[in-house]
RNA sequence: GCGCCCGUAGCUCAGUAGGAUAGAGCGGCUGCCUUCUAAGCAGCGGGUCGGGGGUUCGAAUCCCUCCGGGCGCGCCA
């Protein structure tokens, strides 16, 4: 709707510089905005604005020129000059009544737009360290990875979802030697539990399930063998409970990578992590200082790193950053256009490096890295205290548990990810209207309940779609459809695709909460407004599919944010 | 000290490449159910956009500076 009004603008500027009437060397691109005020319109330009000074003329008699070839266009019902040079724009009926068919026909694919253009991404989002529960921080970036992931494949990107398994390092030993001791303890030995081993109870629960599935076997085995037993187990364990937990959430994962494949020897016999450090060496990017292996980051100037980084420490360890490198040289091998990271705030003094190395493997600025800002979590107004060190802790686990996963989702989702984030957990519970989750999905459920009840058969348990399907057969008038909260309903449907292409490009998911709360608000006003089951049969009809088309857009939209649509409520 | 994020209504936050009179939800007050779900709708209040400078036709938005809050600044992972 926006491009073919744009075209309108273009052609009639054209038109009039053709004519003489405007003294341009060529037709200057053409922007439009929705005017805050809806009385300006529906879409608004400051073309003539903006080129007044280059056409040595004035704003307004610029606008004029351009208007007057626009008036009388059948899908524009006014076009304006405003202000000091605005020119307002007016969508007719028809031209709204239009879009009501538009969505029935798209369904769940109304609202695709495609600056992806069929290109690779990789979204890589949770990552956490497979050695305890996640938290509540973890759930967020679940929910939004999930959702860039969603609303990325919704504007034309071929989207991969990745979880980057930090299957080895120190973590895991620490990780074992817990699990370990605590098995230790519990076949009855006296073992020092040092402080900074894993606290968490659920180290002892995870050691007490290996003793009963293996008894005390272990007790006197080599402590180095018994380690590597329990890493084994104890890992496979909590991973698996991982994925569990995500998917609870609707978030599942193409791809599970293991940081311990890029130490592999390869066929070569160089493992992953020596051929991204041969590739950087090569390149000139590597040199050696005080018996460590430096990557020359601060030679990427645009990406603001402050110092190089070790990437082969004195004593012949790698750094974990040096496997960072391997791996993001993996993805990029693996053909990926673009690869986005979703790392929390705590992380952000990694990105300056992290694009720098990227950069130096030759991708430079293909990698994006969305921080996002912590999640404080908050019962009756109190913070709840969290602390990994003492174990004590309400887990991303515990969180779903009690709010469900359509109000966590739908929490996480809800702020800016520059913004920290406040969840409060009695809120998401309460099953009210402060609980703009609820709001939404009811307007979903109301929408599902006027269909049953136009079919007839109100508490059947037939899919609204079909439903729909068969209460809007046959002809219907839509030009019927001409209620101002009926227009104000369809112009709310014509926003999705421009939602969705600025949530995608801005990598902001946050923004089509807010759209689904509009929607759901246009319709319920719609809804106390408008009568849908009424004895005018052509009404009704036109109104089963302005219902109809309701359905499928914020069906579209809560998919997109990957909450369940219900049918009833 | 340096870097990143934030500061907008009582509270939680939007504000779309600088645009027209700064918006929404919640809380407060007042109305609306014999009719498709009242988990809903309508109305009323509420602001020196943290302070101060600057850029221009125009600044919550861009620049400088100061104040306040969060996070981070390892040959840790």
């Amino acid at each position: 709707m926006r491009d073919l009004l744009a075209g309108l603008v273009r052609d009639a500027l054209a038109d009039a510089i053709a004519a003489g009437d405007i003294a341009l060397a060529e037709v200057p691109e053409v922007f439009l905005e929705r005017p805050r005020d809806p009385s300006h319109g529906d879409w608004a330009t400051n073309i003539a604005l903006v080129s007044a000074k280059a056409a040595g003329a004035n704003p307004r008699a610029l606008a004029d020129a351009i208007a007057s070839r626009i008036a009388g266009h059948p899908d524009v019902a006014a076009v304006e000059v405003a202000g000091p040079g605005f020119i307002n724009l007016r969508l007719s009926d028809a031209a709204l009544q239009r879009v009501v068919e538009q969505v029935r026909a798209e369904g769940t694919d109304f609202g695709r737009v495609d600056p992806g253009r069929g290109r690779r991404v990789q979204v890589e989002f949770v990552s956490a360290n497979p050695v305890g529960p996640m938290h509540v921080g973890h759930g967020r970036w679940a929910a939004l990875g999930d959702s860039m992931a969603r609303v990325l494949a919704h504007a034309g990107w071929i989207v991969q979802r990745e979880f980057y398994v930090n299957d080895a390092g120190v973590q895991m030993d620490i990780f074992a030697k817990s699990v370990a001791a605590r098995y230790l303890q519990k076949c009855g030995r006296d073992v020092a539990f040092e402080d900074t081993w894993y606290q968490g109870a659920y180290i002892a629960e995870i050691a007490e399930e290996i003793f009963a599935a293996e008894g005390s076997v272990w007790a006197d085995a080599e402590p180095s063998a018994r380690e590597a037993h329990f890493r084994e187990k104890a890992y496979a364990q909590v991973l698996e409970h991982l994925k569990h937990v995500l998917h609870r959430m609707g978030v599942d994962f193409d791809v599970w990578f293991s940081e311990r494949s890029l130490h592999a020897p390869g066929p070569t016999g160089r493992s992953e992590v020596d051929i991204a450090m041969d590739m950087l060496r090569g390149a000139g990017h590597l040199y050696e200082k005080d018996g460590a292996t430096w990557f020359a980051s601060t030679a990427f100037p645009e990406y603001g790193d402050d110092k190089d980084r070790v990437l082969v420490k004195a004593d012949g360890e790698l750094t974990y950053f040096a496997a960072d490198i391997a791996y993001h040289a993996d993805k990029f091998a693996r053909g990926f256009d673009r690869v986005i990271n979703i790392w929390g705030a705590d992380h952000h003094g990694y990105v300056a490096r992290m694009k720098a190395a990227c950069a130096a493997l030759g991708y430079p600025g293909q990698l994006d890295i969305v921080i996002g800002q912590m999640v404080t979590l908050l019962r009756g107004g109190e913070v709840v205290r969290m602390s990994k060190r003492t174990g004590e802790m309400v887990t991303f686990e515990e969180l779903l548990d009690e709010v469900g996963a359509d109000a966590a989702r739908y929490f996480f989702l809800r702020r800016s990810t520059d913004q920290s984030l406040d969840f409060d957990i009695g809120l998401a519970k309460e099953q009210s209207s402060e609980n703009p989750v609820y709001y939404v999905q009811y307007a979903h459920a109301r929408i599902c309940s006027i269909l049953r009840k136009a079919a007839g058969a109100p508490d059947a348990d037939e899919p609204a779609a079909a439903v729909a399907a068969r209460v809007t057969g046959g002809e219907a008038d839509l030009s019927l459809l001409s209620d101002p909260a009926e227009l104000t309903l369809i112009r709310k449907f014509a926003e999705l695709p421009e939602v969705v292409e600025m949530a995608a490009d801005q990598l902001a998911p946050y923004k089509l909460t807010r759209y689904a709360e509009d929607l759901a608000a246009t319709f319920h006003q719609f809804y106390t407004v408008c009568h849908v089951l009424s004895d005018d049969p052509a009404l009704t009809a036109a109104r089963l599919r302005l219902v109809d088309a309701s359905r499928i857009t914020l069906a579209t939209v809560l998919g997109l944010l990957g909450v369940a649509a219900p049918e009833r409520m």
